[in-house]
DNA sequence: GGTCGTGAATTAACGGAGGG
DNA sequence: CCCTCCGTTAATTCACGACC
């Protein structure tokens, strides 16, 4: 291990060999998908309200701060804008806290699939167009600064990192941003009782991905929204109040509604009944 | 059932930045 | 200047599905 590689002239050359073939990306891109950054983010303010050392957090992922495996789950978090880490303390940033709100939430995944550098440059190249297979999609990761040896681990986390963020709702084969921007303020109308509209932006509405053949699977089979939504589910023992249960049923009602299509001549609201 | 291929997860190690 | 922290890369291991 570490201090086994800083005496004898062998394990030097060793290093130096081992140096000479590496490449180092000139932009950046996370190795672990936004699902795990979320969670991440979730942590930080459902345990610790917004702030923790980066052990606490590693101790709830069963996972010891100085693993590369909880380091590499931190720099995807980074990368997408959820955390602000320095010096061992790692802090929700707003964008973390508008991830980990259901109201908000959808539209903070999009934006923190923007945020990594590599993911931007990727949809301003193909926005609107087709996205090459995965060999093309990964040598236009090369050509943008992606190690070659990294490119496949790039364009997984990426592929994943899409779906999750509504991206892939044309399909694989096409990113496009999701128009999640009015269903957050189609939210926050109807909570401030306002229910008129909600029809007129069916136009733009973002359409359901085709239901595979094996569509009775698992949650991957789901619309991307709504696996998003799932994964906000508590625990089954731990405290939900009331209010923001309001809030996640009716984020539910409006996603419904966004994907699956109707003739918008009404529309859901969930009250409290007190 | 065995094998093969692929993707995900994990571990080990390198190298830069910054603090003391 | 040394040490620690952090981000990154490479290699290895594991899991799982497809195919014969």
């Amino acid at each position: 291990m570490s201090d086994a590689s800083d005496h004898s002239v062998s394990t030097k050359l060793e290093k130096e060999d081992v140096s000479q073939g590496r490449f180092r990306s000139t932009i950046e891109f996370p190795y672990n998908d936004l699902e795990t950054s979320i969670q991440i983010a979730n942590i930080l303010f459902n345990r610790f309200g917004s702030k923790a050392s980066s052990d606490q957090v590693a101790g709830q992922l069963g996972q010891v701060a100085s693993s590369g495996t909880f380091r590499l789950k931190l720099s995807a978090a980074r990368m997408f804008g959820l955390v602000e880490v320095q010096r061992g303390e790692v802090e929700l940033t707003q964008l973390g806290q508008r991830i980990v709100d259901p109201s908000t939430e959808l539209a903070a995944r999009a934006e923190a699939f923007l945020s990594v550098p590599l993911y931007r440059e990727i949809h301003e190249r193909y926005q609107g167009r087709l996205l090459p297979e995965a060999g093309g999609l990964e040598n236009a990761m090369a050509s943008l600064g992606v190690s070659p040896k990294q490119k496949d681990k790039a364009r997984q986390a990426f592929e994943r990192s899409a779906l999750q963020a509504g991206f892939f709702a044309h399909g694989k084969n096409k990113l496009v941003r999701p128009h999640v921007q009015h269903l957050n303020e189609l939210n926050e109308r109807t909570v401030r009782d306002d229910e008129e509209e909600a029809t007129s932006e069916s136009d733009e509405l973002v359409q359901p991905a085709p239901v595979s053949s094996k569509a009775s699977g698992g949650i991957e089979q789901l619309h991307p929204f709504v696996q998003g939504l799932l994964q906000t589910l508590p625990s089954p023992e731990s405290q939900w109040p009331l209010e923001k249960r309001v809030k996640w049923l009716q984020t539910a009602a409006n996603i419904f509604s966004l994907i699956y299509p109707d003739d918008g001549s009404a529309s859901i609201r969930v009250t409290l009944d007190e």
